[in-house]
DNA sequence: AAATACCCTTGAACTAGTTTAAGGGTATTT
DNA sequence: AAATACCCTTAAACTAGTTCAAGGGTATTT
């Protein structure tokens, strides 16, 4: 992988706060570049989430089973967004969700240890973590909340509307799954939807 | 209200980094102290959330009103967190949720952009909030999982098991409120809960 | 090209939780 | 001390969404 292929990344900081290029040069060192396989996982139970992991390209979804063995969706991810068991990432303990690439992807991983150390050295990037950890906070509550009011038919729609190009890259029980509903209620939403116009 | 109050929310800081002591007379330099009175609102719908609010004292709860006028209670938060509607705190655009009070209460107040200036000049700041932000959207999270997989009385059930001041404190409706099922359901759990023991 | 696996759909029986309604208890206000 | 407001409880009717079951379509593998 080039060097350039970075600027995805650079661009992406860059919208929060200002990195001198020697700074740049820092983050690039710590930057590991991997190839995944369709239906491959990065994360999985039992073992720490080592990395934080920035989508260069393809999709991914973190999901657990809970005890009866049922799948729930957690997070569908694409490219130019970070995807991880966050908890397992955040306190460095063993994971319990699954993340898994729905296509063949390429993600840039840095570890946990290096991203704390270099936060502690490079004061701009402990303030893009804060910065867009908070948002990412506050836009899921937002969304948690907007969805308590919301009967499924409803969190359908807007999932189109707010992700349009998912709901024909994600298989449509992963979307189900993400939504909290059972793939035959979705299915049923979307025969009655289809139907009205 | 004396400097030594302070203690307690710098107490809380230094469980994550250290500060020098003039870093912490900076930090007192922006905190302003208030009372506030149970009923009363410290944020709602319709103006910017202004503040950071630590608790020192009393309880409070977030909430918000959807189409039907049903009341959804997001947060319910005591002695030693920080409360406010985040979303319309760090986007710095109006609440869509109220701030409301359960106990005469007193909490120390930092703005926002006390808070952004003061993160921009002391680099340990910056790191506590990033580091109690990527920790508290972690459990969320997780505590958001681990609810998905069960049911009305199972929620309610450790509820009370991890906050156990709180089933006392606070009333029943806003219990229910928080949990996601409706007051009665609540009732009628706690009764055969009661019953089998 | 056949076989396998995966995915979506549709219908019918079922259930966890809601809604509506009514009554009683306990603070708070007058 | 009475009146008001708020809160909790119980029961019965109801509903949004689940589960079970069966069939058909479309990739992927052999």
């Amino acid at each position: 992988m080039k060097l350039e292929e970075y600027s995805k990344l650079i661009e992406n900081i860059s919208r929060y706060v200002e990195l001198t290029h020697e700074e740049e040069e820092q983050i690039f060192g710590i930057i590991k570049t991997t190839r995944v396989r369709k239906r491959q996982f990065i994360d999985q139970p039992g073992f720490i989430s080592g990395y934080r992991n920035y989508i260069y390209q393809g999709a991914f979804r973190s999901f657990f089973l809970d005890r009866e063995g049922k799948e729930h969706t957690v997070q569908i991810a694409i490219e130019d967004w970070f995807v991880s068991d966050f908890y397992s990432y955040i306190t460095q303990t063993p994971a319990t969700l699954f993340v898994e690439a729905l296509e063949d992807a390429v993600i840039f991983q840095m570890t946990y240890r290096d991203i704390e150390g270099l936060c502690k050295k490079i004061h701009n990037l402990s303030e893009y973590f804060r910065i867009t950890t908070e948002r990412a906070f506050a836009y899921s509550r937002k969304r948690a909340l907007s969805n308590l009011s919301k009967d499924a038919e409803q969190r359908y729609v807007e999932f189109t509307e707010r992700y349009p190009g998912m709901a024909n890259r994600i298989p449509q029980k992963v979307i189900a799954s993400y939504l909290g509903m059972s793939p035959e209620f979705l299915s049923r939403i979307r025969s009655q939807l289809s139907r009205h116009n």
